[in-house]
Order: C-alpha cells, then structure tokens, then sequence
RNA sequence: GUGUCUGUAGCUCAGUUGGAUAGAGCAACGGCCUUCUAAGCCGUGGGUCGGGGGUUCGAAUCCCUCCAGGCACACCA
C-alpha cells in the first residue's frame, strides 16, 4: 500500500499544482513541532524564492484548496508560511485496518528487485570470534534483512579468511608438536584420515602461539611462509591438514554465528578466488590498465577531482605473490559470474576505507563489474570499553564473543531473578536461563544498531542490559506486555486477531499519537534501507514502543465497557505488536512470551 | 605532513538533509500500583550545538578559518 507521506504529499503536490506552483513544492515530512501539526509541508516558503512572492500567500493559496480533503481533519497556513496538517480519524483507521489486512502491513515491494551481495563476518579460520567481528555480523544481518523484507535478492556472504600466513603458522607449529603425524610424511601415498588430529579449542591454542613465536624466531617464521607457499601450491599433507582445520573451524563459528541469530547464505573462502587470479592478472596486463612499479604490479586508480594522492592498487607484490587485493578483486570476478548481482556491499571495519576505494576503482576501471553495479563501502566504528578506548577484557586482552555473551546472559540472568524476587514470583532457574538468552541477546543488538554505524560506540554493559531507556530489553518488554494483554483477551474467548478499528475518538491523544507511529512504518524501512541505517528502525521502535507505553497507561483495554472502542483498541494493539515484531526480526533479534 | 571523520545537557546519543521554542535516555529531584507485567508512566532542573567569521527571510545542518581528538596514508590483512 502507499506509503502515508505518498498519500498526503500527492495531495498536497496537486494542490500547488492548482494554485499554479510547480508540484515539487508539495514535499511534506513529520511534524518537527507535534504540538502544532501532525504532518508539515514547507514548500511554500522554497516557492516564495521562485515566484517572487509572500511565502504566506503562497501557504494561504495552497491550504484553501487542501482544506476540505477528506484526509485532513485542519490544514492551516502559518507565519511565515509553513502549511500545517493534521490528519482525520477515518483516514487514520482506515489506513490502519488496511495495514492489519495486507500482508507484511502492507509494505510495498521494490518494484524492481535486486540482487544484493552483502560481505559480512569476514572471520578467519582458527582463530576465535572476538568483538571486533561482532559489528559486522549484526550490521550486516540486519541490511540483509532489511533487503528481504523489502523484497529484494540479497544474498549473504561470509567471506572466511583461509588463505593467508595463518595457515603456514598452524602448520608449522603442528609439525612441530607432532611430527609423527602422517601428514608430514613426505612419502606417504595413502589415504588421509578423516578425523582431524585436533580439536577446535586446540586449534584456537596453537595458532595465537605459533604467532607469537614467529615474531621472535625470523627461521620459524620463514619455515611457516614455506608451509603456506605449499599449501597453496597443492602439497597434499597440507592440503588435507586445510580441509581438516577448515571444516572443524567452520562447525565451531556455525554454533557461534548460530547464537547471534546470523545466517549467511554463502560460506564462500578467500581461497574460493584463488583460481579466478592468473586470467584476472593477465587481462589487466592486456587490457593495459596493471604496470610494474618497483617491481610490483600496480593499476593506477587516481581520478580527477581527488583531494588527495590516491595511491595505486596493488595487485602483486614484487615477488610475484598475490595478497589481500589480489583476493578481494578476484573474490568481485567470481561474484559476477556466478551472481551478478546488481550490488556488492562491504559491511567492514571503517579504517578499510581508503583500501576499498582502491579497490572498487581498480575493478570498475579493469572492467571487473558491469557499470551499473554498485559497489559499496559501509564502514562501522570500533567498540570502546566505557573508558572511550577499544574494548578490552578486564586483563587487557582481546575479549572473545563467547565471553562476551555470555557476560550479558549472565548479567540478564541476574536480572530476572532479582526482579522475580522483589515482585513475589516464582523463579524457574531454567525458563529464566532461556529468556536471559532471548533478552541479552536484543541488549547486544539494539545496543549497537541503536548507534550509527560509522561511528565508534561505548558499549556499556549495564545501560545495555537496562530496561529502561532506549535499549533493546525495554523494547521487548514492551512486547510482551501487549502480548499480556491480547493473551488475556483470549482468556476471555476473543479473538483479537480478527478485530478491526472501528472509529477512534479523536481527542484521546494517546491513542492519536499512537496511531500516527503505526502509520509511519512503511516510511522508515524504507528511509532506513536507502540510507543503510539500521538505527533509523531502532529510533522508530523507541518512539512507537513509548507511544504505546503511554497509550497502556491511559486506557484499560480490557475493561472498556463500550464494544466497538474496546475491538478498536485491540486492533491497534495488534498493528502495533505486528510491526514491534517484524522491526525486530529486521534488526535480528526476537521477543519471548513472558519476562 | 596530506587526507578524512568526529566535536550537541554532567554521561551516552538523536536531530527526518536549510525551517517554527535544539530533542531522548541515563544520572539527580518530586509524584503515580486494590486496576491488562511499576523491568512501567507523569513531572522538575540541566545548552554559547568546540571557537570565530560568512551565505539568507531562516544555520546544529551549507562555505571559510582556527582549536581539540580519532583514523588512514602501496609489497600486512
């Protein structure tokens, strides 16, 4: 269905049409100043330039012939030539019922569909989740939801770091270790295991060492190089011993993303790209665009208008070998030829900026990605500690995901308990374990898609976890209090599903204010989308979750004596359940039944 | 050094792309449970929008300049 602001600014576009005006002045928004309108259009003021006339003439004009449509209850013309709008009672319940009626509440489809890559995650094999990944993955999930809503093809990419001197460090260390094993026998012909000779926290023990150690041992360091020269060029020890370290680490961050409700469609690798480079390398040397500079292979991607020396991008190091560039640009040439999407977003670190410019300007100029394929960077901040520096374990560390949530649950946990106790409840220590998980998980979430993404944000622990404020636990709470109510409506054998609004009384300003953040939905996914700003629906939800706080207050829904305001309170309780809830599957998150 | 981002209430952040009296939350203080979850709601106090200049009917928002901080600047990823 048509978005609200659609409706009312095409109206108000004909009425300045009418009046002579160009339709482009009809632009109208949210009221800035609710206790004078509801919506505002100031386009009269931008015409006054145009037409060399009183701004308030113009507004006058224009709000004469708006006056009596039926959308409106007033419109006025206000100094110095703001129109002013309120919106009717029948407009807004008949909008609204046409919300509860359609599916997704009605949000319109993109018209034309697109197909969305999102490369998120990008963790690497053996080595743990830390926070530093945890951005990524809730930014990213939450674009690739609010794609599909919208009803584009988006499709989510891992992009696992497998490829580099990582793998020629566990290698070498395992060698070390074990020698005997047989996938150091250069002569061994057979069969290699199946069983993989470490376990997934092995793994994540050996490598941190094996790092450490060749910072100090140049020779360790050297044999690790080796180690990764033959890996990637098919020694079959190693390439078994990659499988082996590849599948257990991907089963372990399976189970983790698993419990930040993150899923992507493709577990693709930088190894993945690795045969896409040697044609690759070879057409930007034909095609003239890569030159030897200090004995690497360069393209030149500076561009009129910089305001800065851009450098060149690399694609091979002077030794021949290929690095970070080389896979990322191989990694667009697969993603054409088996997507071709029409969008490739980076959901990365924002200190990359600079690298992805080079990197996106290398392949749109070597012709890599179609012209209209959009590549884009969506850099995310760092997460500080409360102390305004990047967060770190009490011991200085980097913290691990696992701990971090696990931190939150707990905290979550002690929560509900406390709260249980000072209220006279029950306390069901493992109900309230599963809600800690549900709730924590939202403090997390929101925590984070609350702030802008480019910026750094505080991650703060005890405002997090709060219930009050602009949190994600207080949104949930929010929505279990509805469902308390619409459960006890079923007690009582109704059925509020089926309830629509009838007519509301327009002087009850909480109900009025209510209903226009309903009406709004539409507008903000879409807003939310086009700016890839996943904060926009967290603001949206806060301010629709207090409307509603404020409306429960107010009125006693169920002890309304009068049937048809009762049935119409139940329908806006629904709506707003409704769109609370698909707002925060978007943002990846979910509400239990009961806190 | 060059470029870039940031600077809004004591703290953490919004501010619909130039509109009306700059908004929330936390913290502080004061009220509201015999009533659908008080993990809530209502109210009070708190501001030189980093400083200065400019553009115009109108600036937190656009331009210039200065100050403070973060980050990035080809053989790491």
């Amino acid at each position: 269905m048509e978005k609200i602001l659609n409706i009312i600014g095409s109206e108000a576009a004909k009425a300045f049409d009418e009046c002579g005006y160009e339709e482009k002045y009809g632009m109208v928004s949210v009221s800035n100043r609710p206790d004078l309108c509801e919506y505002q259009c100031n386009g009269a003021m931008a015409a006054a330039k145009a037409y060399k006339k009183a701004p308030i003439a113009i507004a006058e004009d224009v709000t004469e012939k708006l006056k009596d449509r039926a959308i409106f209850e007033t419109v006025e013309a206000v100094k110095p030539g703001f129109i002013n709008m309120k919106l009717s009672m029948e407009f807004l319940t008949r909008y609204m019922n046409e919300m509860l009626e359609q599916k997704d509440l009605g949000c319109e489809k993109a018209s034309q569909a697109r197909t969305i890559l999102i490369d998120y995650g990008g963790p690497n094999v053996a080595k743990p989740l830390h926070v530093g990944h945890l951005r990524s993955a809730i930014i990213g999930e939450s674009i690739k939801r609010m794609g599909r809503f919208l009803g584009h093809k988006v499709i989510g990419d891992v992009h696992l770091g497998d490829w580099g001197l990582q793998m020629g460090l566990i290698i070498t260390e395992l060698k070390k270790r074990q020698p005997e094993l047989v996938y150091f026998d250069e002569n061994y012909q057979g069969e290699y295991p199946k069983e993989a000779p470490f376990t997934i926290s092995e793994l994540e023990e050996i490598y941190p060492v094996a790092s450490a150690y060749s910072k100090e041992h140049p020779e360790y360091k050297e044999e690790a190089m080796e180690a990764t020269y033959q890996l990637q060029h098919g020694k079959r020890g190693y390439q078994a011993l990659w499988n082996h370290i590849l599948e257990i680490s991907v089963n372990d961050l399976k189970k983790n993303y698993e419990k930040l409700n993150v899923e992507f469609d493709l577990w693709k690798k930088e190894s993945d790209a690795q045969p896409y480079i040697p044609e690759m390398v070879e057409d930007m040397k034909k095609g003239g665009y890569a030159y030897f500079s200090d004995g690497a292979l360069v393209v030149d991607v500076k561009e009129d208008g910089d305001t800065k020396e851009i450098p060149p991008c690399m694609i091979l190091k002077s030794d021949g070998a290929s690095l970070y560039n080389t896979t990322d640009l191989a990694t667009i040439v697969e993603r054409m030829k088996l997507f071709e999407p029409d969008e490739i977003i980076y959901v990365v670190d924002k200190r990359q900026e600079l690298y992805f410019q080079q990197v996106f300007r290398c392949a749109r100029k070597t012709k890599l990605v179609k012209e209209d394929t959009s590549l884009r960077f969506l850099g995310f901040g760092t997460m500080n500690g409360r102390d305004g520096k990047p967060f770190k374990t009490r011991a200085g560390g980097v913290m691990r995901l696992e701990h971090l949530i696990q931190e939150i649950n707990d905290e979550m946990y002690e929560k509900i308990i406390q709260n249980k106790m000072t209220q006279n409840h029950e306390v069901n220590p493992k109900e309230a374990r599963e809600t800690a998980e549900i709730v924590g998980l939202s403090a997390i979430k929101y925590g984070d898609l609350s702030n802008q993404a480019s910026k750094d944000y505080v991650f703060d622990v005890e405002r997090f976890t709060s219930f009050a404020g602009n949190t994600g636990p207080y949104i949930l709470y929010t929505i279990v209090r509805i469902k308390s109510i619409l459960n006890n409506y079923k007690q009582q054998g109704g059925n509020a599903k089926t309830c629509r609004a009838k007519l509301f009384d327009g002087t009850n300003e909480s109900v009025r204010s209510l209903l226009l953040e309903t009406v709004r939905f539409h507008g903000v996914i879409e807003n939310a989308f086009a700016d890839i700003a996943p904060h926009k629906i967290c603001s949206y939800i806060y301010d629709l979750a207090n409307a509603f706080n404020h409306f429960y207050h107010e009125t006693k829904v169920l002890d309304e004596e009068d049937l048809e305001k009762k049935e119409s309170y139940l329908a806006l309780l629904v709506l707003t359940k409704k769109i609370l809830e698909c707002c925060i599957d978007v943002l990846g998150f979910h509400a239990p039944e009961k806190m």
